[in-house]
DNA sequence: CGGTATTTTGAGCAGTGTCAAAGACGGTGG
DNA sequence: CCACCGTCTTTGACACTGCTCAAAATACCG
């Protein structure tokens, strides 16, 4: 695979800050090592002291932690392009775990590197800022969408952020997408269980708001089923920043 | 008040991250303008282009965004120290209300003017960042809270958090604290409706893990509380990070 | 083809929400 | 100092969303 390079990250940094062809090309050169991960694998476990800030080139992951009965809950998933650990880049101990959604290929780079060229090249270190306010603002609509909407909200407005997401990123087809996820998963990020997500999903089928075949989806009436929800991508922040 | 300045902020970020002397003075000299808000009013609004920074030095205040049916949800507290709007650091446009939760005294730092220190002084830039992290870990842990615990551990949690903050911030006193908010907004930061809070609190006070008068909570029996909810600070990253 | 994981379905139950109203409390103006 | 008013807390009765447990149907994989 020619893509399996830092390209991707340039690319991911690039729509959210302005980089000069230099830190661009800076980026490029940073030190790496290619790994790939089995669906279900960890890339960071709670406790770990990384080292390495990987960049998913290929497949999902998704970042979990549990209560102290066991409990999972899904906070946030990955896509390629995503930086798994930009999140513990300036941090001793990782406060949640990193699983594998599905067979994923990963470029881990030194933590040191970065932090290095971040401040060598002011523009990277606030590209990578950047990214790291993106995910909090994710993880703030998270909150809402889990203490606030119901099952079948709550279903629909994760079903959109992964549809604006893959968009956003070039990954989705035309025609809806794969979901990379068992529905147990996704009760997991909903804080739902995994028979109330079937429900749910037969539900918004039945509404003609939602089409699937296996695990892949479509969107019969994607204004209706973004309007049900109330889904609003700005939190997203998908624009390039000016600032 | 001869504690009105930026003292508050340089204790803060050096808590996370070590600070030359150098680093220190300059924080102390970033220009910056005092304002008061009145419990309730609005320090940010969702939509707004956020042009200053704003440090709380005294008094709560409190994050917070709705869904389109308009029900509300707190994502987040913040307490004196608290930097306000790092999170729009360099996004243009706020994705999410700040509110007070008390009457609160407000220094606000122009962004330009702290984007330009972290330029100019890496380890301040890193210090930044790494309070951004903090909160990015404090929000996963917010969504485990809502997600997958019940309401007496859901309220247990909350209460043992604002303690544990308080304390690290040198806040609390011997005798538990005085909680800046009403029952209404504790629900609205908990996923639940205000009539359970009350329920629920009673309950834990009933279990002899919980005293109040008025707003003043006391734990007869810190130890119980904790481990009901499973309580575990690391997840504040108290402690200063090395690397 | 057998074995395992996932999806689907059903029935009954529990935890929270809803609605409504009655206390407390604190502040205000007379 | 007291009556009044708005906010907040507390309580009750009842409805309902989402959970539990269990099993069947289906898909996936070696």
């Amino acid at each position: 695979m020619s893509e399996v390079c830092l390209d991707l990250l340039v690319r991911k940094l690039g729509t959210h800050a302005l980089l000069s062809p230099e830190d661009e090309q800076a980026i490029l050169e940073l030190p790496y090592e290619a790994r790939s991960y089995n669906a279900g694998s960890y890339l960071v476990r709670e406790h770990d002291f990384p080292i390495v800030c990987g960049v998913i080139v290929q497949g999902y992951a998704f970042r979990q932690k549990a209560t102290a009965e066991g409990t999972r809950q899904i906070v946030s998933l990955q896509i390629p392009g995503d930086a798994v650990d930009l999140q513990h880049l300036h941090l001793d101990v990782a406060d949640h775990n990193v699983q594998a959604l599905t067979r994923a290929d990963v470029l881990e780079i030194p933590k040191a590197a970065i932090v290095a060229l971040s401040d060598a090249r002011p523009a990277v270190g606030r590209a990578l800022f950047i990214n790291v306010l993106v995910e909090a603002s994710m993880y703030r609509e998270w909150i809402l969408n889990v203490g606030r909407r119901d099952a079948r909200l709550r279903v629909a407005h994760l079903l959109c952020e992964f549809a604006a997401r893959l968009d956003a990123q070039g990954l989705s087809g035309s025609d809806g997408y794969e979901l990379p996820m068992s529905q147990e998963q996704m009760a997991d990020a909903l804080g739902l269980t995994s028979v109330h997500v079937n429900r749910t999903l037969r539900l918004l089928e039945a509404g003609g708001l939602l089409a699937r075949n296996k695990r892949h989806i479509r969107f019969p009436d994607w204004a209706g089923l973004r309007n049900l929800c109330g889904f609003n991508a700005s939190y997203l922040h998908l624009e390039r920043q000016s600032g």
